[in-house]
DNA sequence: AGGATAAGTAAACGAATGTTGACTTGAACC
DNA sequence: GGTTCAAGTCAACATTCGTTTACTTATCCT
């Protein structure tokens, strides 16, 4: 008998900690902000002790910056070059999936400042290269700077709906459906990068 | 000689330091958010003493709501009824005052959560509010679900090219002007509030 | 079985924050 | 001029937060 990989849980099990560590920061993180997230809240959430942050993630600003990457994996995995008419489609799935209580909080994430200088950059690294896929697919080539307006355009919008969704407590924009956004999603989407 | 209002200036003038305060904490409030700004940094910003504060406005929580309550004044000041064809128009005037050191960030202090139950039901009551009047500018009356989505959508792409613009450093959206953003804003709201 | 090592815990530290109270200073009024 | 009271200052408080340190316990290896 060699080396199977023993799958029986683990009582003491570093990794699964981290990764709860890790999913409570993000729900936290996008949910609350980086300043009023307290560490010991996640810790609480997590089932685990404070320190082990420290140990996994260095500090507060390793573990934001930790969220940040793994979100930007996730987005990165999820959406490559696509169709122009599939765009909105995919910000209403994307956009829908976001409840206030709800996993997928990823594109919160992109507007919580932690005023770390690196977490900052990764930031904006993701949303301008989110906007340039955006506006390729509307035919944008480096030097339209028209195009990549409105293709920025298009991702505020989006993340706008988020926030309010998330944080605002406005009826019927939180409790719409994907069925329901997609329709004026798309006409926002034609109407910016047109046809 | 009676009683005619002594205009000099003095050097102890409670209702100056009252609006110094006021204002440093709008611009600190809006563009740091609530849990990231310090009472000491507001009183330095304002050059007056830290326990003013408290003297003026009770506590922290009581300035927030000062600030949004004055932020709502303005606003309702500057927007009566308007035809739906100049909306994109003053969004862009709106959107556009704010940079990143700007001195209207009122639209900000909506999307900065204080945690504090009187300062969130002010700011649902703005946001409610506003939704409806831009809806209503698009003809809508009580029960049209689908027109009052569509004008908190509108609000909602307003509410995040400021909060990219502000916090973003994404180019070109963050050094466009008003007259770069009034034309893809047109397009936006009669997209979705079309006509 | 027994030690070695990683995983987890508990408690405390220093710094920063909101808030409070006593004190000082300047201006208005007699 | 002297008194009075608001306007402004100073210093300290109790908490909370991020972080560190020393300690305990489970799991793996020989």
């Amino acid at each position: 008998m060699t080396a199977a990989p023993d799958t029986r849980p683990r009582r003491r099990d570093a990794a699964k900690t981290r990764r709860l560590l890790l999913e409570a920061a993000r729900d936290r993180f996008a949910r609350d902000g980086y300043n009023t997230t307290t560490l010991r809240d996640i810790a609480d959430e997590a089932g685990v002790n404070v320190a082990l942050i420290a140990r996994y993630f260095e500090s507060k600003e390793g573990l934001f910056e930790a969220c940040l990457t793994a979100a930007v994996d996730e987005l990165r995995h999820e959406a490559g070059d696509v169709a122009l008419d599939r765009v909105p489609q995919i910000i209403a799935a994307q956009v829908a999936t976001v409840g206030p209580h709800g996993p997928t909080g990823q594109l919160m994430l992109l507007l919580r400042s932690s005023g770390d200088e690196r977490a900052d950059e990764i930031r904006r690294g993701v949303l301008r290269t989110s906007a340039e896929r955006l506006a390729a697919a509307a035919g944008w080539r480096p030097g339209d700077d028209e195009t990549l307006l409105r293709a920025q355009m298009v991702l505020a919008a989006s993340l706008g709906i988020v926030l309010l969704r998330v944080s605002g407590a406005l009826e019927p924009l939180m409790s719409a459906g994907e069925e329901d956004l997609s329709g004026p999603l798309g006409e926002l989407v034609g109407a910016l990068l047109g046809r």
